[in-house]
DNA sequence: TAATCACATGAACAGTTATTCATATGTTCA
DNA sequence: TGAACATATGAATAACTGTTCATGTGATTA
């Protein structure tokens, strides 16, 4: 059944109310979809994508990622927090310098599945 | 050899020149990257992240997609043109009504791989 | 111990983006 | 033909985001 509480901000008349009740019914968790758009939106920056990209060749300390990217140290370095925060890089301390390192065994193959897409073009 | 025009914005000595020359030549060019960040953020917002989700369950007209997700009908609407635009999702007319359905092979299989992430917390 | 280096971080700013509102287009039907 | 409906779209706005700049922290070394 559609919970017409739920539709207050909708402007339209429900025409499909079977199907909408049944993709309702299947959908994940709101919040779940919203961890998966979290994600994602780690991935959609240039780069975020290329210090992955980076990282999952060689281990990498920041200045070397920055010299890479042509990028500032800080730039790459904030960067770098959000990728530890999506637990996607992880990073070992060796004197002045930190390490940083790919961390994840899904990235790879979702970067994968992206660029089959944006190959058909 | 690193390239010290390109270096200009890095405030840093160049630490592991072997690293960096070894990665940077492994790099997929710019634009690919670029072209696959622009990709996953199309990803990177819960209400596409739904419409691609419900999509993929069933096709759908605009106004079923905004009584589902509790959203006006013009904010579908503008998510569904970047949808479009992104080549993930097609359509066709039928009167009055223009129902949207999925339009890509890979894209469920890079939100599976997002799910597996996200689950291992 | 003081200087230097690698890195982190807070504040600020500019650019981007998602939604809303108003309105336009095109179809159906009375 | 005119009213009603489904959808699209441009403009405006508020919220978010990536980079820069300035500075802080901790480790090394002269």
């Amino acid at each position: 059944m559609v919970d017409y509480d739920d539709i207050s901000r909708c402007d339209c008349t429900v025409i499909h109310e079977d199907v909408v009740n049944r993709v309702k019914s299947n959908m994940p968790p709101d919040e779940r979809l919203y961890d998966l758009a979290e994600l994602f939106k780690v991935f959609g920056d240039t780069t975020r994508v290329k210090i992955l990209w980076a990282l999952d060749e060689s281990e990498m300390c920041v200045c070397d990622l920055a010299v890479l990217l042509n990028m500032t140290q800080s730039a790459v370095s904030h960067q770098l927090r959000v990728l530890k925060q999506a637990r996607l890089v992880k990073f070992r301390k060796d004197g002045k310098n930190v390490y940083y390192s790919f961390d994840d065994d899904h990235v790879k193959s979702i970067f994968e599945q992206g660029l089959l897409h944006i190959s058909e073009g």
